[in-house]
RNA sequence: GGGGUAGUAGGGUAGCCUGGUCCAUCCUAGAGCGUUUGGGACGCUUUGACGGCGGUUCGAAUCCGCCCUACCCCA
């Protein structure tokens, strides 16, 4: 029907919706002339803003933001073996100062490692000067050789959100995995989003780790999405970089360390995960804005209609509140439209009925609607927004919960997977058993100690060798 | 990693095989003017393109070469 040329696909393609969304919701414009980067629109970066924000408060509590350079010399990139296996194929390398040949290459960061910990080995002397908790917000670039996709696989990654830590025993870098562990997790639930938190296989950490704990995301296609990770570096990287200390004692001692991440790919779930057939909705945590004033103005009160208006966006914004009036020549209806695909949380109609009643009509993106007394609006506003937050939880929660299963054969880990779920099975940990499970089901072994209201930590039998094994998440991955 | 399809105005398409257009075309695109306004208004005027570089040619969206980018499928 041609009257919804401009609708979007629905979300159950969800390729061609996130991808529409993305341009039409004016979060990117994905035609930049370069493979794997992207455009921000200001009322997507607005998004990552606050975003971002509310990850920098969860840190500040007791991390320091600190920034690196972007370019790392290459001695110091191949210092670390297992480190270079991972990235090196995915490096890109400034070889040329204009149109002289460098003598020394210089890597573009796939991630901060080898430029911090150079000058942690500086930094740390003594036992006094542990631990070390900064992080950085900076970009980040890989060379991926996949199919590359907005906000999911870039080969510029414009905000890694990287934490290094230093510590004296292996025991305190691993209660720091576990704080660390803790701050995503809040600050995931801050954007609604649940998480699956699991330890993935021995195969699957980050090169150079001891081990990695992962968080993954269910998108509505039932794939997963790793949304951050937090590694326990050991003394791998302390031994490389010759990060040592001088303890009570007077003895030199090698530090341990952790690193965690986040990166654009939250925004990716944030939208991917709330949104619906109409377009974005944002949790008004994070909305750009968290409502739009449609004044409804009709021939001889526009006057007074406009007024109310101002003087509402005023009382509002003086409250705190991020809110737009929406004073543009168009008919109510279409600004609607507009709005709801932009996932306004909350759309307040002002118009002379309203006026005259002392009121205004607050909606809901889900179609909701609440009369509001313009006295006490604020109070309402926040009470509304509460509501918003609390059912966009909610039904996150249900998506996450029905699209988990249980099982315990391999036919019926193959009919899970097809149907778009991610399956719990048990695992004796073997890698011959890992590999055996992923090739014959195109899936990923995600990992084990699941950490996860859904997903209780049982035993079992291997699915693959009946042997004694352990809970463990299996899913397609994105 | 392997394979496939495609790039024409803000968006969507035709034209290409068989080179030649003063007007290609559609739209919820852009710029104007006017009437409108409680769930996607309408009339009139108008703007604008052949992914990039090179080649063949009197002449290239069309033929040839290289490159870039996008999307889909399969390891």
């Amino acid at each position: 029907m041609d009257d919804d040329a401009g609708a979007l696909p629905p979300k159950n393609d969800f390729s061609a919706w996130f991808n529409d969304l993305l341009w039409r919701a004016e979060i990117m414009d994905v035609r930049y002339p370069v493979k794997g980067l992207y455009v921000w629109f200001p009322y997507g970066f607005a998004i990552r803003k606050y975003v971002y924000q509310r990850l920098r408060d969860l840190l500040d509590r007791d991390h320091q933001e600190t920034l690196f350079p972007l370019l790392i010399p290459e001695q110091e990139f191949m210092k670390e073996a297992e480190h270079i296996k991972g990235f090196e194929d995915e490096v890109y390398w400034v070889t040329h100062g204009g149109t002289t040949l460098l003598d020394v290459k210089l890597a573009l960061r796939p991630t901060s490692e080898t430029a911090i910990y150079p000058m942690y080995a500086l930094w740390v002397r003594s036992h006094a000067d542990l631990p070390i908790k900064y992080y950085q917000i900076v970009n980040t670039f890989r060379y991926e050789t996949k199919q590359t996709r907005p906000l999911i696989r870039l080969r510029e990654i414009t905000s890694f959100k990287e934490a290094h830590t230093v510590h004296a025993t292996w025991e305190e870098a691993e209660q720091q995995v576990e704080e660390a562990i803790a701050l995503y997790r809040e600050f995931y639930n801050g954007l609604c989003i649940p998480t699956l938190i699991s330890k993935r296989p021995d195969w699957d950490k980050f090169p150079g780790a001891d081990y990695t704990i992962a968080v993954d995301a269910i998108m509505p296609n039932g794939k997963t999405l790793q949304i951050g990770t937090v590694h326990h570096l050991g003394d791998h990287f302390s031994r490389t970089f010759n990060i040592t200390y001088e303890d009570k004692n007077g003895e030199q001692k090698l530090a341990y360390q952790t690193c965690y991440g986040i990166s654009e790919r939250c925004i990716a779930a944030l939208i991917s995960i709330h949104g619906d057939d109409k377009g974005l909705i944002l949790p008004p945590a994070v909305a750009t804005f968290q409502a739009v004033i449609v004044p409804i103005t009709i021939g001889k009160r526009h006057e007074d209609v406009m007024t109310a208006a101002q003087k509402l966006r005023t009382d509002l914004t003086t409250a705190g509140f991020r809110v737009k009036l929406d004073t543009r020549d168009l008919r109510p209806g279409a600004k609607y439209y507009w709005w709801e695909l932009r996932g306004v949380p909350l759309r307040l109609e002002l118009g002379p009925r309203d006026l005259d009643a002392g009121k205004v009509m607050a909606v809901k993106r889900n179609g909701e609607k609440t009369s509001l007394e313009l006295a006490t609006v604020t109070e309402g506003m926040t009470r509304v927004l509460g509501e918003i937050t609390d059912t966009l939880r909610a039904r996150a929660e249900e998506h996450t919960k029905s699209h988990l299963c249980n099982v315990e054969s391999m036919d019926a880990l193959n009919a899970t997977l097809n149907e778009g779920r991610v399956a719990v099975v048990h695992w004796c940990q073997q890698r011959e058993c890992g590999d055996g499970i992923e090739e014959k089901t195109n899936a990923s072994i995600l990992g084990t100690d699941v950490r996860s209201v859904y997903v209780p930590v049982t035993e079992g039998k291997c699915i693959a060798c009946g042997k004694p094994g352990k809970a463990t998440l299996v899913g397609r991955a994105y």
